[in-house]
DNA sequence: GGATAATAGTGGTAAATAGTGGTAAATTAG
DNA sequence: CTAATTTACCACTATTTACCACTATTATCC
């Protein structure tokens, strides 16, 4: 399980460092794809093989499974850890997600982010207020 | 297992390069197809043969089935891999997916899509969006 | 708490490989 | 038999990969 915020600068080579303590688990490779809200997802490649299997299985017509397999497989890269635990962040994904120096590495359960920096902190901020919104209504609905 | 995004130019020749991740698997050679949405399918030939055996068991009618083995078969192409990684597309597959100079190669599961660029940047919004929406759909189900 | 050891973050270098182009041999066609 | 096309092989350069190194911070142990 991944959680914590972690925040590190990538090289002009676009390498990233993964946070000690996530090391071991994705010592033998993981796969990057574009995530929501211009950020790049970071899957063990276990727990990406299931997501993209759990997607496919279901989808009816060919058509649509055609085109579903092409973005969750075109979409992806496999990549591996270099010798002092970093990924190299193919340039695609690094415009995509529009980092450059400052980059934020969040665990999300089963996943890591990576964020640009300003961005993750825009972010933050959003699910922060709408989490305050929630509780508050929460405990509206407690008081009555 | 194929996937992630890759970018070539075809030589004057008619040689793409396969992307060094995959060359392992396809060193035996590939086959060619005319696939889907004016791209080129290349599958490993074991693939290709189960595919083949798939399609043509099960449908009835023989006049149906000998239509379907031309179909299949006569468009396809049986290509070897040149010591520099790389296989000759032939004019006709070259044609129909409309390639001249920009390559795309994407991984699709178990089978690689040779792609003309602008076509490809084309179809992979069209699967993105495909894709959010039929994600969209499964994380409405499982809330309810 | 202080000293020592380990590890993390970051940068750089050299070897290997990838992408691309070309040449010569072989095959096919006319 | 000759010419054209194709196939197999060779070569170069840019990029990438793998490895090494240094400093600062963190952890450990006395």
């Amino acid at each position: 399980m991944f959680f914590g915020e972690f925040e590190y600068r990538i090289d002009e080579k676009g390498r990233v460092p993964i946070p000690p303590k996530f090391r071991g688990v994705l010592k033998g490779g993981v796969v990057l794809t574009p995530g929501a809200e211009q950020c790049v997802n970071v899957y063990p490649l276990p727990e990406w093989k299931n997501i993209a299997t759990t997607l496919t299985t279901g989808v009816i017509t060919p058509s649509k499974l055609r085109r579903l397999n092409r973005a969750i497989f075109a979409t992806a890269f496999s990549i591996e850890v270099d010798g002092q635990g970093r990924i190299v962040l193919p340039i695609s994904l690094r415009e995509y997600a529009g980092i450059k120096d400052a980059v934020v590495i969040t665990g999300v359960n089963n996943y890591l982010e990576l964020w640009n920096k300003e961005q993750w902190e825009a972010e933050k901020a959003i699910s922060q207020e709408q989490a305050w919104q929630i509780i508050e209504s929460l405990e509206r609905h407690r008081e009555s």
